[in-house]
DNA sequence: CAATAAATTAGAATAATTCTTAAATACATC
DNA sequence: GATGTATTTAAGAATTATTCTAATTTATTG
């Protein structure tokens, strides 16, 4: 991280999805696409951003999170009422919550499975299946 | 409903779960506790409330529905960030989430099966699963 | 290098929820 | 049943996450 190479896949990586790698967008790219699997909060990519000296603003970091999330680089995960996180892992997978914690663990892809699905109201169609396991 | 058994009993289930069956728990859990299954969200039943002049607060339809959950009559169910719903349905069983009408409706106990849950961390144990059939 | 479009930002606005505190109600004891 | 004490209720303030607004900055196009 923070050499050419990376810094050319971000953006090749934000561009493939239609999305303009401007500065704040490709600095927090950078931090969240590194290749390892992570569950951020809007707080969390706050403190990491300070901690990279890079100076953006709270409104940059929710606009720059939900549209990686409308372009499907990130994966919108809803356990608790307060806060959103954001997912890097794009496969399909489900999660540990450990509740006297507030965070998320993949539950490895393949691992789980849904039997048994009824029929589905007329027209509708499923847009996704979460399996949250709290711990 | 509003008959004199109903409320004595829904007097003798707030009572049986250790909750002081005051005049504002009694009109909530005649509300709720009607024998349907619900999936309410605080406006929901603020409205409710109103509209059998019930009179009361939004302070204290937070402390009930709160109360009522911490003590097993609820089960809080999130499904997207911003609201809570509380589900009046007890039994082991997962939901449909309608996205675009904010929506939870049951999926029968025993249709969906999880299977393949691993290990957990060690000194962990399951609070529950759940899962959300996003259509 | 203009002209134009898009992105960024600070701060205001919104929405759900919790907190604070005073008044009302419920419960226990006589 | 009256009285004293503990609990509940409720109005509004406070908190938190998120979105909106509008002005400035940055990027793209011609
Ligand atoms: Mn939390
Ligand atoms: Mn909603
Ligand atoms: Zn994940
Ligand atoms: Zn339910």
């Amino acid at each position: 991280m923070g050499n050419t190479e990376s810094n050319q896949n971000v953006k090749s990586y934000l561009q493939n999805s239609g999305i303009r790698p401007t500065k704040i967008r490709l600095s927090i790219a950078g931090l969240l696409f590194d290749g390892t699997d992570k569950h951020v909060t809007v707080d969390n990519v706050i403190e990491m951003a300070r901690l990279s000296k890079i100076k953006t603003s709270v409104a940059s970091v929710y606009n720059t999170l939900n549209q990686f999330a409308a372009a499907g680089l990130l994966r919108r995960v809803t356990v608790e009422q307060g806060k959103a996180f954001f997912d890097t892992n794009l496969s399909e997978h489900h999660h540990f919550f450990y509740e006297d914690e507030d965070r998320l663990e993949d539950i490895p892809m393949g691992a789980i499975q849904v039997e048994g699905l009824p029929d589905l109201p007329a027209g509708r169609s499923i847009k996704a299946i979460e399996v949250t396991v709290r711990i």
